[in-house]
DNA sequence: AACAATTATGGGACCGATATCATCGAAAAG
DNA sequence: CTTTTCGATGATATCGGTCCCATAATTGTT
């Protein structure tokens, strides 16, 4: 019988709260036992999971998973990097990832960069301290260092919501340059020449670096029809909300008197731009055009209601999630994979027909 | 010198990652120098810090917290446990309390009840595994089973956005119950008399509580005035959006047609049962008044811009966070505080004036 | 100068689980 | 009836840090 654990008593260091030990006396059976008929209790007797879970029950006893983690050299934790949770649809990206991972008991440490590479860096080796068995970055672009950390992590990294040419990992994302060219395809078929756009990186200092892809693939498309891009309009700092449209769709009309049709690298922009139309009196869609991206719920709300770009964040953070699965369980698949989501116009009434 | 350090060898069970014994090996010092290194700098001589600090670059060394946790039974995770994420006040209160506690070095691990009790339960049992330093629950209404949890973790307990009469722990939080009162007293005040409500508890199953007590404040206050309540709705469930309000405002009208004001427990139902007015002709705020709750940013977007009631979850979040830190820093004040950050009311347009 | 106090560092046990291998009894095979 | 196989359980080392106490070196005290 399991003597060495009937006697041995809690030592100075102990937290006072009941371990697999205080366990494994109270049901008379060894720790290992326990600790199989928790975490595999089909290799345990009918009669003998009863006894533990009896104690487990008795004493309250939850296991420490910490340790656990030590032992096994399996956290159960994910580390997700995003720009900011306020934004709906990172918040979809992370609640449908929990969800994903829920069963599988899996936990995310979710990280801030707030649009900031330094940050972002600091916060990755705060992450990886925290051993986790993988790692989903938004977005393609890390600093040097970041870059290094995450290849000697030696866990799958998965890179969403971009389409990186030279990914570290796994990709889960779509174009953001693509959902640019898209939006001045649209608004060139809809027979605007006097294009312009809105976005958030000011000159020399990239924050959103997926923002700005998009405004990149606009500005090409457009010069690809022969269009002037002379309207694109480069204003304040991500995190980008309906102030900073107001404000910039203010600056760019004032520039470009003539400007018949924008695009607003987020929807919250092109919110934000509608309504200081509407205190300008410029008629949406009749005077200006607007397209946006994200399709935030918003979008579905204003009047009149916002033509958008989609781009299924909620599918991208359970392919995301399915992804890990398969990745942690059984062999672990090692060929990087490289998943586009695609994209959509939503076609509403923000942009006068052709 | 530190003999026993040099020799050792990585065991079989190792991850093959750098440790702390590999640190201290290629530094010369012992691991507990190079652990004071890192964690007490001032304890180790600028002279030993440099070269533990150049072992430390050359190995790409990062420390395993999960070791460290076990060891000094300081996890650095703070449980929060939110009903979604998916709301932007809740969001903002994740994101106010990430804030507060990065520099301390905690990590926030998020749990989403989905407004479900059972789930909340097995939720609490995941995060308890991880031996969370402190749990910050949003609302005051638990399980027992989950209660019990709560009080046999044996770390603080915060419980927010409510301001419960018989707390488990500390409380900051508001008064939902006041909510209700405040909206009806204000549109009573405003010389309604007809007036409604709608919410999204379903007779028998409450699932969303703090929403819930809203609406009994809301009733609560009616009755005071000498006013019926029958135009009080409870349709849907939890969480509510567009969609809810909308529907809920067409069954109310229905019912009750000579309803001349309405609160809704949520901003998102409320400007769901704004579009639905306009739909069916209704006019906001000539026929009709809406009074919301939350502030949410689409409140001020909307047209007419919608009256609501404000608390101020960014400070929740940050008084949160500012006690937190000082519960878990020095000497760690047991007195269970109580906050009550208050409401106030923020006047648009979408209530007809008295 | 002798002794106490302080500072810098090291040695080893320990945190609470699980990996791994050993053991033991019962059932299956010969 | 022995030998092999298998299923259930146990003993022990180990994961990678930090706590606690010991020790050596330095500084301060009278």
């Amino acid at each position: 019988m399991a003597e060495a654990d009937r006697v041995k008593k809690a030592g100075p260091r102990s937290t006072g709260r009941p371990t697999i030990r205080d366990v494994s006396q109270l049901a008379g059976v060894s720790r290992m036992t326990v600790s199989r008929a928790i975490s595999d209790p089909e290799l345990v007797l009918p009669a003998t999971r009863e006894k533990v879970a009896k104690a487990i029950a008795a004493l309250g006893y939850v296991p420490d998973r910490t340790a656990g983690s030590l032992s096994s050299r399996k956290t159960g934790f994910i580390a997700l990097m995003l720009p900011t949770l306020t934004n709906a649809n990172f918040a979809a990206v992370a609640h449908g990832l929990t969800e994903a991972l829920r069963d599988a008991n899996f936990h995310l440490l979710i990280a801030y960069t707030e649009y900031d590479m330094v940050e972002e860096e600091r916060q990755l080796r705060n992450l990886l301290a925290r051993r986790p068995e993988a790692i989903v970055m938004t977005g393609a672009t890390h600093s040097p260092a970041a870059s290094k950390l995450l290849l000697a992590a030696d866990v799958p990294i998965i890179e969403i919501a971009d389409l990186p040419s030279r990914p570290i990992g796994h990709v889960i994302g779509f174009s953001n340059h693509e959902v640019g060219r898209t939006a001045a395809r649209y608004l060139i078929d809809k027979g605007h020449t006097r294009i312009g756009a809105i976005g958030g990186t000011v000159e020399g200092e990239v924050r959103d670096h997926r923002g700005e892809e998009r405004m990149r693939g606009f500005e090409d498309e457009l010069r690809l029809a022969g269009l002037s891009a002379d309207a694109v309009l480069r204003y304040g700092e991500a995190p980008l909300s309906y102030d900073h449209g107001a404000a910039a769709i203010a600056r760019l009309l004032k520039k470009s008197p003539d400007c018949q049709a924008v695009f607003a690298v987020s929807d919250l922009s092109a919110v934000g731009a509608m309504m200081q139309c509407q205190r300008m009196g410029v008629s949406i869609p009749d005077q200006l055009s607007l397209i946006g991206f994200g399709d935030f719920e918003i979008g579905r709300i204003v009047d009149p209601p916002l033509t958008t770009i989609h781009v299924d964040f909620n599918e991208l953070g359970r392919r995301t999630g399915a992804t890990l699965l398969a990745l942690l369980g059984e062999d672990g698949d090692a060929r990087p994979g490289r998943v586009d989501v695609g994209l959509s116009v939503v076609e509403r009434e923000s942009v006068s027909k052709a």
